[in-house]
DNA sequence: TCATATACTATCGTATGCGATTAAATTCAA
DNA sequence: TTGAATTTAATCGCATACGATAGTATATGA
């Protein structure tokens, strides 16, 4: 690295950090109509995948601890999108489940990907862009969290 | 794209949010005795560059509101970082500029970006690969920010 | 078995982010 | 020139993030 570090237009980080806060307000208008918010929807789709996780997979998956995903399942409960059901077999554990209600956003929502995609390509990013990225991204984050 | 958009594990917006989050995170070590934050060293990286901006300089720099950065200022402010004066041409306008203290802290600083960089890359991230990155970021904001 | 360690989750305090609105100063147009 | 439009920044409310700590249940080992 030759260039002056202290630029801003220099920062990985700062791209980083305005691509992901970016993309996620592109999300929000999506999620409007079903009042829910970026974070929300991760557990979501986590739960879409695999139903009855408790809390240590969900922090686990999206790499949040629980001072942030505790509140937010506080939230989601109190909107009826799942249950906080305490483990029978090791009462340290809650387990998290979808409602009814978070099931069937599933089919409502499964759109929104594909959107915002349509709506990034048409834009001018190519699918094959996007795609480099994520090969780049997930070696970024394997390398971070190994530290 | 053929693959199951609601798979966490396929989308792109979430690595962006993973990376954002844990590489902003691995900086929190380094401002800690300086008693900063990462949008914080966003601010003073900017104003090193160009001192006695405008709130709206900032804001467009930043990709932030005024939401954010006025608070953000003013915490800063409190701190002895910087100063913010009303103008005296334009009292709409405020000016923000960096104290002594504020200035200082470039000299102190600026081995952070560099330090970082070499822990990345001293846990398996090629430069090459990060310089990938830039590229496909700068296009990928630009592409949202048109919209 | 029973004190200690560990695992698991929650709570607290502070700093962002951001949609929505407000407030004040300047510009502009009839 | 004067009232409406525009520009600029601040405020409000709520939802994350996260360091630090606390609380409770289970596991472990002497």
């Amino acid at each position: 690295m030759t260039y002056n570090q202290l630029k801003l237009d220099n920062q990985l980080c700062f791209r980083l950090y305005t691509a992901a806060r970016l993309i996620t307000s592109s999300y929000t208008p999506y999620f409007k109509k079903f009042n829910i918010t970026y974070p929300q929807y991760l557990v979501l789709m986590l739960l879409w995948e695999k139903d009855n996780c408790i809390i240590s997979e969900i922090t686990e998956r999206l790499h949040l601890e629980t001072n942030t995903i505790t509140p937010l399942l506080q939230r989601m409960e109190k909107q009826g999108l799942i249950l906080r059901q305490k483990s029978e077999v090791d009462n340290r554990r809650r387990i998290v489940s979808l409602t009814s209600k978070g099931k069937r956003l599933e089919e409502q929502m499964k759109e929104i990907p594909n959107c915002l995609a349509r709506e990034i390509v048409d834009n001018g990013m190519n699918v094959e862009e996007l795609q480099n990225m994520i090969p780049l991204l997930d070696k970024f984050i394997l390398t971070i969290k190994e530290k």
